[in-house]
DNA sequence: TAACCGTGGGT
DNA sequence: TACCCAAGGTT
């Protein structure tokens, strides 16, 4: 299925990011491909000003895989505090303990090592090869799917996310340089972020306005398939577990069952919740209650 | 593979 | 208010 030769994006989107990118930390030609790991996980499906704070004291606190694979789990699920998805936390210090135990402690270069790690996919790997080791892979991200979708393919809104289709579509598009490739990987991400954005899009300031496919059909509205609706999270199993989860993070002690009840009305959806935190680990029943992971 | 997994900001 | 969206990954 050959697509329309693609659109000359990465210069001009360069020329672009060179001025006008975020001096995000990690982002800064000192940090070590531990920090940019650190910061791809907390990143997923997390925006970059809430990852901010968390990502500045956990770089000072284990600066090092082994700093963090030397201490307990619980440590890291209470230092992710309220960045969303807690077992991110659990997945970061178990690939910490991978990389000490299979990597002598250096975090890997290679895509397929970086996949092997826990909580590692498609994009993580990618993005720690590209801007932690300047490795020339395409880096496909929810912005840059929307980037392309619009300037490439004319359309307001990407397909569903295809691991292959999305590779292969940046591929078309990433420079010989590694170090163009490199800076074009971050650059479609950053305008995705920041002008090429979801609503409300700034074509008035975008550098490739010229030769936008999207913008030169005249801005069509979205026309395939919906994404499937996002569950509500009021009185969802979700908050529930982060409400028992918050609980957890502050007692520094086991929290008596008692104690857990308090926390929801609604007791079998509450012994559902925990019962999925125990089996995901998050949470560890004892003689005395219920504890974040010690191992 | 579709469903599940937190939390918060923007509109 | 309610809904959409967010540097995804796993099962």
């Amino acid at each position: 299925m050959p697509r329309p030769a693609a659109p000359d994006l990465a210069p001009a989107v360069n020329e672009w990011f060179a001025d006008a990118a975020r001096p995000l930390p990690w982002r800064a030609a000192e940090v070590s491909p531990w920090a940019v790991l650190v910061s791809e996980f907390m990143l997923q499906q997390t925006q970059v000003d809430r990852v901010l704070p968390r990502w500045e004291a956990w770089i000072r606190r284990w600066p090092t895989p082994a700093s963090l694979a030397a201490e307990p789990a619980a440590e890291a699920v209470r230092a992710w505090d309220r960045l969303g998805y807690p077992r991110r936390a659990l997945w970061l210090h178990r690939a910490a303990v991978e990389i000490v135990e299979r990597h002598g402690g250096e975090v890997p270069r290679g895509v397929d090592e970086l996949l092997a790690l826990q909580g590692v996919g498609p994009y993580t790997a990618r993005a720690v090869a590209a801007f932690a080791f300047g490795v020339r892979v395409p880096v496909v991200d929810t912005n840059t799917r929307r980037v392309i979708a619009r300037a490439v393919d004319g359309n307001a809104e990407p397909a569903p996310p295809s691991t292959a289709r999305d590779l292969a579509a940046m591929s078309a598009l990433l420079p010989e340089s590694p170090h163009e490739a490199r800076a074009f990987n971050a650059a479609a991400m950053e305008l995705g972020a920041t002008v090429c954005t979801a609503r409300a899009p700034q074509c008035g300031v975008c550098p490739v306005s010229d030769r936008c496919a999207w913008l030169r059909a005249g801005s069509p509205a979205y026309d395939g398939p919906r994404k499937p609706k996002q569950a509500r999270f009021a009185g969802s199993d979700r908050q529930v577990r982060g409400l028992v989860m918050r609980e957890l993070r502050a007692a520094h002690r086991p929290v008596t069952r008692a104690e857990i009840m308090g926390i929801w009305a609604d007791a079998v959806q509450l012994e559902r919740a925990i019962s999925g935190l125990i089996a995901d680990g998050l949470a560890v029943e004892t003689g005395e209650g219920m504890t974040l992971p010690e191992a």
